[in-house]
DNA sequence: TGCAAGAGGTTGTCTATACAGGTTATTTCA
DNA sequence: TGAAATAACCTGTATAGACAACCTCTTGCA
């Protein structure tokens, strides 16, 4: 008799199949990509959740604290949960913004666009971002400098769909990647690393010597399971490294996301 | 009255500050690391835990859960939990094992050792794994074939007192990282990778034509905060690739280890 | 002998309650 | 007016008890 009145105490009655912290999990989750929720917004309190859901504070916590782990929202003691700041969550995932990987050096930060227009591609971009072989993508070239000498060389695609005003952006001051977390946070990466001695025309951009090796990272990210931008970035291979530091987590827990870390570095000047 | 009877019904009682799901934690990775739990070892369960160390089943369980998410244990509803595999955890570390990779393509794998042997090192590499100028290192120095054609020069450093018996290895059938990973889970691992045109003794032996560039892979890993192991890897531009992927954890939860993964790819043949 | 039923252990989830400790805004008092 | 106490939140942790589902081994019956 109280365990009826109790209404429903086990865990597999409401409908779904899914245990009730993960359905919550994902309802927070699919709030905060549809842009209901926005970076530093507040997320529902433990209680609130309580009042809203029905669930108990136990598994609002178990829902929150495990988007905590997964990078998605950051928890303070005595103020609140709120959306993780997209630069902090997308560092699992872009190799650190290229700006911002200078700027932390003290050195200035400066972009020259080359191309900016959208146009019909090579099958093989077209393939890759899933989309007709006619259909048009948006399209940046720019080289970026530290310092005035040239690091990066960045040939990008995004489709047309996820960015519409992508042609109307200065790419002076915002790099593209900064541009599309900005619109919304990145789900999936693919990421390739290949040594390659560059064509002449990247190689000149770089003020690179002949038969000098080119670092290439190419690089494909999703958003609702859908590819929406595809980039091949170009850096010296006598001025740049690409490191990563991995620490298993759960042993020093001291510095929260500085594990998986991937940046480039310039290991030269 | 009630309180007082139930012994330390409260958290922060047992000497220590952390919380009793942390501690526990510790407690079983420590059992993993030093080997008094290994591979496949059952871990005690839940209820063992609560009679064993007096916490509630729920912080047992916590302790496991996240255990589990960390890749170190493994759970099976019903049967129990077990010290996870070495190949499933040092796949989060280790960029995979070279062997495996090959085989995995179907092709056939060989590696022909040029030196091994225990010497005094130079002070770089010295320094990187924290011995002193002038004491021995264990090194080994060899090239894997993946059918009959050289992938990777691999010049490999590693701690005496980490690997007693490293000389007395046959690393023609078990490759350097495998042997390691078998002593002991790693830790912590840094890896940066580099674009560079070989020496000649690399290029010779990795086949390469002159001016070809080699992606670099330099990897230096740890165990119980201390580097035992410090390797520079060589791979053929023209032929190798260094892929990682990556997704978000709790969004589709289909492929738990599937996330962040990283392998080297032969792309050409 | 062979198969079905059951017992007992294990993980997975959920609830209700409790206390500790942090942060912030309000209220109280000197 | 100014500063200290207080209330009202919040997260973090821990407990005890419950039900569900799964697996394995044993037992009992045909």
């Amino acid at each position: 008799m109280a365990t009826i009145a109790k209404g429903r105490g086990n865990y597999d009655m409401t409908s779904s199949t899914k245990p009730r912290y993960q359905q919550l999990k994902e309802q927070i989750i699919s709030r905060i990509s549809s842009g209901d929720l926005r970076p530093l917004d507040r997320v529902p309190s433990e209680h609130e959740l309580v009042g809203s859901t029905g669930v108990s504070r136990m598994t609002a916590n178990r829902a929150l604290r495990e988007l905590t782990d997964e990078g998605y929202v950051e928890r303070v003691a005595g103020v609140g949960t709120f959306v993780a700041d997209l630069k902090a969550a997308s560092d699992l995932l872009e190799v650190r913004n290229i700006a911002d990987e200078i700027h932390m050096r003290g050195h200035e930060h400066r972009a020259a666009v080359i191309d900016l227009e959208a146009r019909r591609v090579a099958p093989d971009v077209a393939d890759l971002l899933h989309v007709s072989a006619r259909s048009r993508v948006n399209h940046v070239f720019l080289v970026h400098f530290e310092n005035d000498v040239p690091i990066q060389v960045e040939d990008r695609y995004v489709t047309i769909e996820f960015a519409k005003d992508f042609l109307a952006q200065d790419f002076q001051s915002v790099t593209p990647s900064a541009y599309l977390s900005m619109i919304s946070p990145l789900q999936e990466a693919e990421h390739v690393v290949r040594a390659k001695v560059p064509g002449s025309r990247i190689s000149r951009l770089l003020t690179m010597k002949a038969n000098e090796p080119c670092l290439v990272v190419t690089r494909r990210t999703w958003v609702n399971a859908r590819p929406v931008s595809f980039a091949r970035l170009f850096h010296p291979g006598n001025r740049f490294e690409l490191a990563g530091r991995y620490r298993p987590p759960g042993f020093a827990r001291s510095h929260p996301q500085d594990s998986k870390l991937v940046e480039l570095r310039n290991f030269d000047r």
